[in-house]
DNA sequence: TGATGTAGTATCTAAATTGATACTTAGGAG
DNA sequence: CTCCTAAGTATCAATTTAGATACTACATCA
């Protein structure tokens, strides 16, 4: 997933599919999640590694910066010591918000499914 | 992005974090591509190829395998020769539909910013 | 004097994803 | 007999992503 050094839109007949593109911004491996719980608020960086302890200080810090870099977040550093960093929803980011609500509904729904099912729903009763 | 050995849901603290799963299910590098372009219609291998020239034959090969795992995706082979492979959504797929379509508008209205516009949205005129 | 806390970097390694290229299958056309 | 087609596989190499671990700065607390 977005590999800068090419950029989004790799693909010459599609001249920018939006898919391909809105996947480029939030399709990262942790970005949605990020998103998804700064719509609750600003947090700040030890925050994020409570609520996702298997995120990586590392891997935590890319993805934020991603974020940043595409104008979804914002940082603001408090020149504190100890340093204090919140991170919050740019206007921008803001447009974000329903389908990260769409994916998180859908997830809700289907997120015990175990195999294909074949591809079938459960039928209504 | 969705590793299956590991598998979604590596975030213990999460117990299933729904927007990760749902980015699980549509989240690979072409998944949302070829989602759009079913909705359309059912597809054939090469047609893919053609929409999307920048997709390895093995890549698309992939994606298409795991959305057919996942039950999103129905693959339909005709015993011909020269084969002939049809791909289609499923009943589960097409849940799938409305946050692909959000996306594509998304994506249709914001894919020509450029860098982070600190996050601004250009007022309205 | 030394430990504590926040928000990171730096470095190195491991694993996963992606890409390039060649090869397969089988029947019909030339 | 050979080529063509569609829809792939197989194999190997390159790239990208992710993880582990150690380290930093600085004011405050004990």
């Amino acid at each position: 997933m977005r590999n800068r050094k090419i950029g989004y839109g790799e693909c010459p007949n599609d001249q920018g599919c939006p898919v391909e593109y809105t996947l480029d911004v939030i399709g990262g491996k942790w970005k949605g999640v990020l998103l998804y719980h700064l719509i609750e608020g600003t947090k700040r960086f030890n925050e994020f590694r409570r609520i996702c302890p298997a995120v990586t200080q590392r891997m935590l810090t890319l993805q934020l910066r991603e974020l940043e870099e595409d104008g979804v977040i914002h940082r603001e550093v408090y020149h504190q010591v100890p340093p204090k960093v919140e991170y919050s929803l740019t206007e921008f980011g803001l447009t974000l918000v329903p389908i990260i609500l769409l994916m998180r509904d859908w997830g809700e729904v289907y997120k015990n499914r175990s195999g294909s099912q074949n591809g079938q729903l459960p039928s209504q009763s």
